[in-house]
RNA sequence: GGUCUCGUGGCCGAGUGGCUAGGCAGAGGUCUGCAAAACCUUCUACAGCGGUUCGAAUCCGCUCGAGACCUCCA
């Protein structure tokens, strides 16, 4: 493989040679979304880094699997003996049966997730689904000694791994700073220490998802299924482990102690962790309240929005930033995004009508290496797409003949587009007219040869009527050297 | 309180010692019957103070400010 990837791995804190397992194959596992509420723009930022990631590692010849996971089960309020399942509970408030609740967010998931373009993974498996697994993993933990059973339930005893193992090694955290700091909870009796924390719950007479198991009829732990499906899928050591920053501790860190408790071996040799959304400086977040849903940003449906945003519009701002740096949203920074894509496309789609010339005054190939460069640095995404602008302004000075642009380099930079807007940062062109309308080509082709003959004749009066009228329909007319075009207004 | 991260021009955001991304907005210009679009040019920053260095946005120290995690959160 000639593209060396550079990853910046949480574990080391530091930028480290990609070295798969495997080659070529490469195993991928994301922490997916809790389907008990919409998606949010937050949610957005995972989901659209790591298909950044499986996208441009297939790109380079790499077979990966990526598994990303649907949290149906097991996800609790908060870490108290009674804290109520998620979904469990919005079940309960909307008179549901809890996998109405799961299919019903799945599905809107999903929509979303097409909407931004953003790849299928390989496997999505639910945690409800496997429960045996999550049992097995469970005994694995207790015959090794690393977990405790009370009344039912089971607990990971982290003191007892922390001798012997490391638990905060993720996070950077030191236990006894974790004895000193956790904060008490009311109905933690059962847990040796406050820390410690569940594998397997028994279920209150009220609670409905439930299943058999040796120790009581329960429901497994929020970081078991991430363990459990990962070692089913992706063996007990893969790849890439990745997700959302504010999910290292505790969920990351406790996924590898299980891992660890139970197999002897670390899940992942490679933690990738995306940055948070901000908006007005703060995390955007469930329990803040001040999220906006990717349903709002699409229709504009929100006080904190001017007006819609395109899914593509969406997926540019996030890709403008690093992965790694937070991003803060604005409208004036959405609008900034939706401009900067639009000129992108329209470069773009220009490459091919490009008259070539003897020889190009700009070097083409150093483009394509810049782009490459950039992606192999730890998927820096920004400086591809600043590069690609330094192809917009080729392309536009060509286009007006103020450059001139050899045939090789016309079709070099046509790849270099259709591989890295299309293929790696997987920017789609929405397209604004019904595909292949002839009707309305054909009348937006009559009304404008119209209006010409008008301008022609010195008609200003009549061409003007003609051009304020379709705008007031939202259809833009615009007047170039090579005749008119026509567009509908975002 | 503990652990950690960050502070870049009007806004968003790259950039880990010299070559000072990019987008949007603003200004000037080209084109055009006019407009819009497009293009060209342009404004040009690194929170403050001190230190290391021939040289710092980039390294070190202090001050101020913001944020994250420690409890569910992408």
């Amino acid at each position: 493989m000639e593209n060396n990837v550079i990853v910046y791995n949480t574990l080391s804190r530091n930028k480290e040679e990609f070295k798969p397992i495997n080659p070529p194959f490469v195993g991928l596992y994301v922490c997916g979304p809790t389907v008990y509420g919409d998606a949010h723009l937050g949610h957005a930022r995972p989901a659209i880094t790591f298909d950044l990631v499986y996208r441009y590692l297939q790109h380079i010849g790499y077979k990966v699997r990526y598994v990303r996971n649907i949290t149906d089960v097991g996800h609790l309020e908060n870490d108290a003996d009674e804290g109520e399942d998620k979904i469990g509970k919005k079940a309960k408030l909307e008179e549901l049966e809890p996998m109405e609740v799961v299919h019903y967010y799945t599905r809107r998931y999903h929509h979303d997730m097409e909407a931004l373009n953003v790849l299928s993974p390989s496997i999505e498996p639910h945690a409800s689904g496997h429960i045996i697994e999550q049992i097995q993993l469970i005994q694995e933990i207790l015959d090794n000694g690393y977990a405790y059973i009370r009344n039912g339930s089971v607990y990971f005893d982290v003191l007892k791994y922390n001798k012997k193992y490391n638990y905060g090694k993720l996070s950077g955290r030191v236990i006894e700073d974790l004895i000193s700091n956790t904060r008490t909870l009311e109905g933690q009796e059962e847990k040796e220490n406050s820390f410690d924390f569940a594998l397997w719950k028994k279920a209150q007479p009220e609670h409905i998802m439930r299943w058999p198991s040796p120790w009581s009829d329960g429901f497994p732990g929020w970081h078991l299924e991430c363990s459990a499906m990962s070692a089913r899928y992706l063996g007990n050591t893969f790849d890439i482990h990745g997700g959302g920053m504010d999910l290292m501790f505790p969920h990351h860190e406790s996924e590898i102690a299980q891992s660890v408790a139970a197999h002897k071996q670390e899940p992942a040799k490679v933690w990738m962790h995306n940055n948070m959304i901000t908006i007005n400086g703060q995390k955007m977040g469930k329990s803040l309240g001040n999220f906006i849903t990717l349903e709002q940003l699409f229709s504009g449906d929100h006080l904190a929005l001017d007006k819609a945003y395109s899914p593509m519009t969406i997926r540019f701002f996030i890709l403008q930033a690093h992965y790694r740096s937070t991003l803060d949203f604005s409208n004036e920074a959405l609008l900034a995004a939706e401009k900067g894509l639009d000129r992108l496309f329209k470069a773009h789609a220009l490459i091919s009508l490009l008259k070539p010339g003897n020889k190009s005054n700009s070097d083409i190939s150093r483009l394509e290496k810049n782009c490459y460069d950039a992606m192999n640095d730890d998927f820096n995404s920004p400086i591809v797409i600043a590069n690609l602008f330094e192809g917009v302004r080729i392309i536009n000075s060509v286009h007006n003949n103020l450059e001139s642009i050899s045939v090789e380099d016309i079709a070099l930079l046509k790849n270099i587009f259709d591989t890295f807007v299309v293929q790696v940062l997987g920017l789609k062109e929405e397209s604004v007219t019904p595909e292949g309308d002839n009707k309305i080509d054909g009348l937006m082709e009559l009304i404008i040869d119209l209006r010409k003959n008008a301008r022609t004749n010195k008609d200003f009066a009549t061409s003007d009527k003609i051009r304020n009228e379709l705008a007031d329909l939202g259809i833009v007319l615009k007047d170039t050297r090579d005749g008119t075009s026509w567009e509908l207004e975002k």
